[in-house]
DNA sequence: CCTTGACATTCCAGTAACTGGAAGCCTTAG
DNA sequence: CTAAGGCTTCCAGTTACTGGAATGTCAAGG
């Protein structure tokens, strides 16, 4: 199968595609006009590796979560432990971003928007060195 | 005042204060050794650019709202509207990194984490394709 | 048989916003 | 005088791709 098709059947991009075989996701053949050969194996791969990152794994995570997949002794404590990891992540990241969310939703609502220079938000922003 | 001080009273790394200078955020004067000279204005740009960079606007936010800083003749519309712009794009993540969290948060309450293999995790990542 | 268009290949550069590190100069305290 | 620490510049690396250029290949139509 080439790359495109892979990308049809995937949703994966081509070029995402080579960008996960240049680090080393999977080693596809080659034809001999030097084409990519996708097997059903690459195939799951791919689409694996694709869920993994829309749930927000990292790179990184993907790698480890792949082995753990190609792994028949694998134990789901070993999963469930990147994925608790994963969360704990995504739980700051939220928090920051309910702070931030919090904070300009305050400013944006106590500012007039009209078309005088005095404005809440540049306040917060401009307040002296302590 | 030299670059370490201004890092300590203004909270902006040395590091991030040379890249500011080097992206045009300031212009310090350079002291005979070469040293660079910041004034009280300076200051209170980098605590400026400090506090909208924690509020997750990017670099080029940041010189859109440092240049209507510095604009007397600014309408407090344009500061809203960029805020306002801001703000949509964090609730995007914001919906984004709740999904995640929901699926991720179902599945490893889903998942046994045992010394066995099976795991729902892994199932979610590795369904077969449609 | 030739051309044309849609594929495929590689390689290089760019993105965002720094951060780390190397090599070397300057300053200040002891 | 020396050693520590601060300052300088410049280069490379980070994340996960993405875009684009130059080039090669394949299948279909005239």
């Amino acid at each position: 199968m080439n790359i495109g098709d892979v990308a049809k059947r995937t949703g994966v991009k081509a070029k995402t595609i080579r960008y996960y075989e240049d680090i080393g996701f999977l080693k596809p053949k080659r034809t001999e006009n030097g084409y990519r050969e996708f097997d059903e194996a690459d195939l799951h791969k791919l689409v694996f590796i694709g869920r993994a990152r829309h749930l927000g794994f990292s790179i990184e995570s993907c790698r480890a979560l792949l082995a753990l997949y190609e792994d028949k002794n694998r134990t789901s404590a070993e999963v469930k432990q990147l994925a608790q990891a994963h969360l704990n992540a995504i739980d700051e990241k939220l928090v920051l971003l309910q702070e931030m969310h919090s904070t300009l939703s305050r400013l944006i609502s106590a500012c007039a928007g009209d078309d005088r220079p005095d404005c809440p938000i540049m306040n917060e922003l401009k307040i002296d060195l302590r």
